[in-house]
DNA sequence: TTTCTAGGTTGACAGCCGTCGAATCAGGGT
DNA sequence: ACCCTGATTCGACGGCTGTCAACCTAGAAA
């Protein structure tokens, strides 16, 4: 491991499988025991409203890609904690963070949500 | 409120607006603070391996519905745990219960899975 | 170098969450 | 009536999580 000059980029497994057609929908088969924990480690990232609009806020951005600076003055919360929800969206792979000159930009990884979307495909076992 | 002989049935809304084409996806617009908070619950219920299996278990199971019965042996988890991450999910609205007899059925909540797919719906705004 | 600003990290605290054993409830068979 | 089994609820415990204040780092501009 180590400690580099950005620490922004720690992405843990940036696309898993989602390229293509690819996972299972939940509807189909049982989820396997470690696909689950790796699912559950997304899903739980998205299971808090700030980090859920945080998110939003980022994905809908114009530009695609939203400063810090932009998104720490809409909530009624301290710069440390907005800091440590963009690392739990960073670590569930949701988003990346690039620093360019003095700000951090943040973009989200369509990939990531495709794959959670796939997740939920209906297919309606009656 | 008041308890019911079957305390199964408390689902906390049901269909929020999943009918038809509805929610604007996350990459759309920023998430609403309230909305946020509704989408998180549901999403946090999903946060956790066991209940995501659980859910998957249930949606794929033949015939739309399992047993509690053909649930529990599956996890090295006790009963009581068990029953408590299918309350939450049924809180959630993910999942509705049902006694027969001696035996409880579960089976998903298809718009719940729908809503939440609507919402990843990707438009890349690049 | 020094100073300033934007973000991130650390450490600590309260509250929540997953888990269990024990008790309780609901039905079906004796 | 009694007991047995399936499932939920209750009470408690340890670990995780969201939050903050304080401190630190990265880069730009003096």
């Amino acid at each position: 491991m180590s400690k580099q000059t950005l620490p922004i980029s720690d992405v843990p497994a940036p696309g898993p499988r989602a390229s293509e057609a690819c996972c299972s929908p939940l509807t189909r088969e049982p989820l396997g025991e470690d696909r689950a924990v790796e699912l559950a480690r997304v899903f739980k990232a998205m299971g808090d409203p700030v980090r859920l609009r945080l998110l939003s806020m980022i994905a809908s951005h114009h530009g695609g890609e939203a400063c810090v600076c932009e998104l720490t003055g809409v909530f009624d919360l301290s710069g440390p904690t907005i800091s440590h929800h963009l690392k739990v969206l960073r670590e569930a792979g949701l988003i990346t963070g690039e620093r360019r000159g003095t700000w951090v930009y943040y973009r989200a990884v369509p990939q990531r949500l495709g794959e959670v979307a796939d997740l939920l495909d209906l297919a309606p076992a009656t």
